[in-house]
DNA sequence: CCTCCGCCTGTTAGCGTTACCGCCAGGGGG
DNA sequence: CCCCCTGGCGGTAACGCTAACAGGCGGAGG
């Protein structure tokens, strides 16, 4: 080792030096640290590795990135690693199944990643778990309860109880609902808090129409709840789908929010701009993330595998939501 | 090693099946391979590199990965990579300085990454490349035409050139211009465009007005231009930002496209169910991305470190754009 | 029958770092 | 005055893998 014969003293020291500081005294030390400025000298991860067992790489594995919510949360799990001193590694899931996320659990896996967060709202989670070594730290982001690991999520539930109540208290007699993909945990827990709000007050439950998340997908649902001559108010999973609805409703000649109240979900950034703004329900993408990385500091440090984190949502009413007519 | 034993060969012949198991006798390969599955072996990648000098893994530094187009790029170029045997580490910039730029490439560098792809369409991309060794493999996305390394990048100009000629061709006398910031490369690229349409045929042109691209920069400048008589035809410099004028515009009474034409840039799939249906022009970043990836591979293989590939952008013309007024 | 060559597999060494133990000097207590 | 203890540093081995070379064995050619 170079820096070692500079400083004139062992490698045993100059790894000192960089990992325990301390234990080193003030002179010597300062001779290393300016021979490793002289030569640029950065340590080897990978011989460091092989000896420690530990990378400094956290993996991320998470469905479609290109999505806002998965997006923004993987940018605050990566900003929060980065002032922790870890590097991220990135497995994106093209399609949202027990194979893809398998497959994308044994990449991180054979990368050797110290641990791992999952972002996926979707029972696959379960099955990404399933194929991570029991001692590998682990962190769930938006999954479902049952599952062995640490889990931060908004509060689907809580959300769409908010935005609901929102709606039957400016007088409409019931809500419809556009929901997300079967399969997505965050979609079912919106039609929960939606149905339970309903049934609470003892309200007629129309029947759940499902999108992709796609405002191509809301606008197709949207031209056939125009049809619906009771229609009154329409709760949507999330903004671009009720862009598409807004756009078909006005489309179908029935006015925003004078006829039909439209509420949405995430408050993407554009939102606020629709045309009109939309009254949505903001989730705090950058908490969730946050919170998953020092949970899952937490976890690498030997921390309770059972901690579960609830993010509350908030409800931001805009001008998509009106009085019921009549 | 254990798998050595069970197979009863030495561990370099598992090493040879693993890595080039042509050199290995069908038989003797596949005693090694069921001894692999039976022992769940996967091979220390530390090690691995350690030896080899190659780590499997590609850096990605990228400026705010919640965007759509470096979140789209980022995502086509995981996936290409993931294809190809490789791993991806994320460096996303919070600011785009030289600082922080410097700051994700050392990152990277430090994580012994095999060859890095800088995506900022900014000139501080120029910056990271200096701080990267000479050796290391690099490839630029959406950067200038200086760059000592290879650039993948859509075809800003020929973009706006394409849509100004499709806003003049409609009989606009002139076409305003709301700009991406300052210091963005594709900004540059977008307002050169413009301009030299206009220039070219010998229109008037109007001052540059400058957003952060969002919807709600585009909102603020979209109620200034509101004000301006002569206004007809706009270009604005993406989707988000278009959004933003188009509320601006119908908020101050003026009708799009019967009053004012609006074309964006980008291609969001929101962008269809905007109200109008917003004119813009399609950038295919997976494109971008999955070229990014094939130019580096081909930089690792050390081929010209001066190639350059443009991709072409395409006019998508949809209903907020129209014959001009009078 | 011997030799040479090519195929297949084994042996040795080393990649750069840190864990562990041991050595040395100096200070405090017996 | 000697011993032990502590702080500071060095030596050695080991982490798991592969590059490079070595060697055995069977078949082809002389």
């Amino acid at each position: 080792m170079d820096v070692a014969v500079l400083a004139g003293v062992s490698a045993m020291t100059v790894s000192r030096v960089l990992n325990d500081p301390d234990r080193v005294r003030a002179e010597t030390r300062a001779r290393v640290l300016a021979a490793v400025r002289e030569l640029d000298y950065r340590p080897n991860q990978a011989a460091r590795q092989l000896v420690t067992g530990r990378s400094g790489v956290l993996g991320v594995v998470s469905i479609d990135t290109t999505l806002y919510g998965p997006a923004t949360t993987l940018y605050y799990i990566e900003q929060a690693a980065r002032n922790a001193g870890y590097n991220v590694s990135i497995a994106s899931l093209s399609s949202l199944n027990r194979r893809s996320m398998e497959e994308g659990v044994q990449r991180l896996r054979a990368q050797a990643v110290d641990g791992v967060i999952i972002v996926a709202p979707h029972e696959s989670a379960t099955e990404g778990l399933r194929h991570l070594p029991p001692e590998m730290p682990a962190v769930a982001v938006d999954a479902g309860d049952d599952l062995p690991v640490p889990v931060a999520r908004v509060d689907q539930r809580a959300g769409a109880v908010r935005v609901t109540r929102h709606l039957l208290s400016l007088g409409h007699h019931t809500v419809w609902h556009v929901a997300g993909p079967a399969d997505w945990l965050d979609a079912e827990g919106r039609i929960e808090g939606w149905r339970g709000v309903l049934e609470e007050a003892g309200r007629p439950v129309p029947g759940v129409l499902r999108g992709d998340w796609s405002s191509r997908s809301g606008y197709r649902l949207g031209r056939g709840l125009a049809q619906e001559p009771e229609l009154t108010a329409v709760f949507v999973a999330n903004d671009q789908m009720a862009l598409g609805v807004l756009r078909a409703l006005r489309e179908a000649g029935r006015r925003v929010p004078e006829d039909v109240s439209v509420a949405g979900f995430d408050d993407i950034p554009e939102s606020a701009y629709y045309w009109p703004p939309l009254t949505t329900v903001r989730q705090d993408f950058g908490e969730v993330g946050r919170l998953a990385f020092h949970m899952l500091l937490d976890r690498m440090a030997g921390a309770d595998p059972d901690g579960r984190r609830l993010v509350e949502p908030e409800l931001v009413v805009r001008e998509s939501t009106g009085a019921a007519p009549g």
